[in-house]
DNA sequence: CAAAATGTTCGCGTATCCTGAACAGCAAGC
DNA sequence: GCTTGCTGTTCAGGATACGCGAACATTTTG
């Protein structure tokens, strides 16, 4: 719904690290709109300070977003917590850890640790956007939501392949998403990076609810020797700052199916009573 | 234009470090908007990840956000040489040394170096958002941009007086800045917060364009001691950080209006000539 | 100097958003 | 307990505001 608002955001995601400067005519054919309409999105959204408009009618980042950005890090104290877990887990395993959780459909990354050997896997930095058909962590908390809300996402971002490993078929990805359920654990094999795999393990609030994921990435070859320690080193740390964070009332953030279940009969308990019984838990 | 945006931008807006959470009904009666929209605005934003919705139905600012403040910072590398200049002058002088830009009509601090003094003056970190006709910051930017662009900023944030100094009149606002933009710096003298005062100059590129203003605030009793000690390094810094930055190409942000003038006879000469000859220098 | 690109403006038609009223859970209230 | 207020949510009709295409102004390319 609000297609408008919609679109104004997706003008806002294309600003990236990699592309920080678009124009109109670059917007416009980006997301294949008239020039006039991407002119008035980007100059609406310049309008309100997300946005700053360069002389040459060029657009890059307004520094609106630092006020949302210092909002966002001030109430959110369960960073802190997370991160010292997380730097433990690093001295103990040498490898990289990263922290991530869903954001309009996609992964973002929170924190990430790199490894402390020097062939430690290389991820994207905190902050970043990846695909979540793709990644243990994204797989991970695609897994713990209904098939409904999957399929959305799905819808909205494709199954793109990156690499001969990754699945791109709707029912292999469901399959996927049924035993990770089962587990309680999620594996990449190469399905993002060649030569890197990864794990996570979902963190949990006191209701059993799963908001973010906890992964460690490792190149192939270690990943391999080494794959049930990691797969521990991963569901131990998961646990520890569950518990530590879990009863933070700022933790019990959710999307809008989180109780409903993959399956239509396995159910997730919520904290309370389900409200609106939408069971129209399409495809 | 596109109203629909500005709107979203509002909803967005209202997550604060004081006030992170807010209800559909909350931000109605806020805006003066009916439950359903306020719904629609929330829900939407949300499906984007730039809210996070929690199980109650009330709403956070979400992690996206988290994404455009790494892009931002990213491509916005005048700020290390800003602040290395900037802790110059803290050390220097003692006081707090702050950098501002504005956005959506609006003063955001982007760096804020506290002063070594034990009595140091307190202003807000950097990211917050005040108001720009009560600060020396926000006056000397104001000052340098069109009357036709003050005039809408008031006409959207108003001139909300917060202590006796204030400047409340829109006529008596005009003659300050058209003073300020003479002497090409700025006082605020216990207008925002009584008690402290500051210092801004203006920092320029090579165009001679104002994008951003550097402030020296101090408490109120040292302030009229040192009031043209502070002003010359306030200058001189100011200086100093223009030309170490002015030449960025990163730095030619501009809005929509930077080169008309304040009367309508003085001029600013632009970089490039200019486009579009809108003289509707209206109010 | 010509030509293709840019950002910008304007007006019309229609699809989209806004609204108000009704619904469903929840938390207190005599 | 049942009721009264409060949440968030849904729906459908009517009006507004958005999106489109064409034309303009300017700059950069050839």
């Amino acid at each position: 719904m609000l297609q408008t608002v919609e679109k104004a955001a997706q003008v806002l995601y294309l600003f990236t690290p990699e592309r920080p400067e678009w124009g109109v005519s670059q917007v416009a054919a980006e997301l294949g709109l008239p020039k006039s309409s991407a002119h008035a999105f980007l100059s609406t959204v310049a309008e309100v300070g997300l946005l700053y408009r360069l002389m040459t009618g060029r657009y890059r980042l307004g520094f609106r977003i630092l006020t949302l950005s210092q909002s966002l890090l001030h109430n959110t104290p369960w960073r802190e917590a997370a991160a010292s877990e997380m730097e433990k887990l690093r001295h103990a395993t040498g490898e990289t850890v990263h922290l991530a959780v869903m954001a309009g459909g996609e992964l973002v990354s929170v924190i990430r640790l790199d490894g402390t050997r020097p062939d430690h896997a290389q991820i994207s930095p905190a902050g970043s956007v990846v695909p979540s058909h793709c990644t243990a962590p994204g797989k991970m908390l695609l897994a713990l939501r209904p098939w409904a809300f999957v399929g959305a996402v799905l819808d909205q971002h494709g199954l793109e392949g990156f690499t001969p490993n990754t699945i791109v078929s709707r029912d292999e990805l469901r399959s996927e998403l049924l035993k990770i359920r089962e587990r309680g654990f999620a594996y990449d094999i190469e399905e993002y990076r060649a030569g890197v795999c990864c794990v996570a393990a979902p963190v949990r609030n006191h209701n059993g609810e799963t908001i973010v994921a906890l992964g460690i990435t490792v190149p192939s070859e270690r990943f391999h020797a080494h794959k049930e320690a990691l797969r521990e080193a991963a569901l131990a740390g998961a646990e520890r700052i569950s518990q530590q964070i879990g009863f933070d009332p700022d933790f019990t953030q959710s999307g809008r199916y989180w109780w409903t279940s993959v399956e239509g009969r396995e159910e997730l308990r919520p904290a309370r009573p389900i409200r609106s019984k939408r069971s129209k838990d399409s495809e």
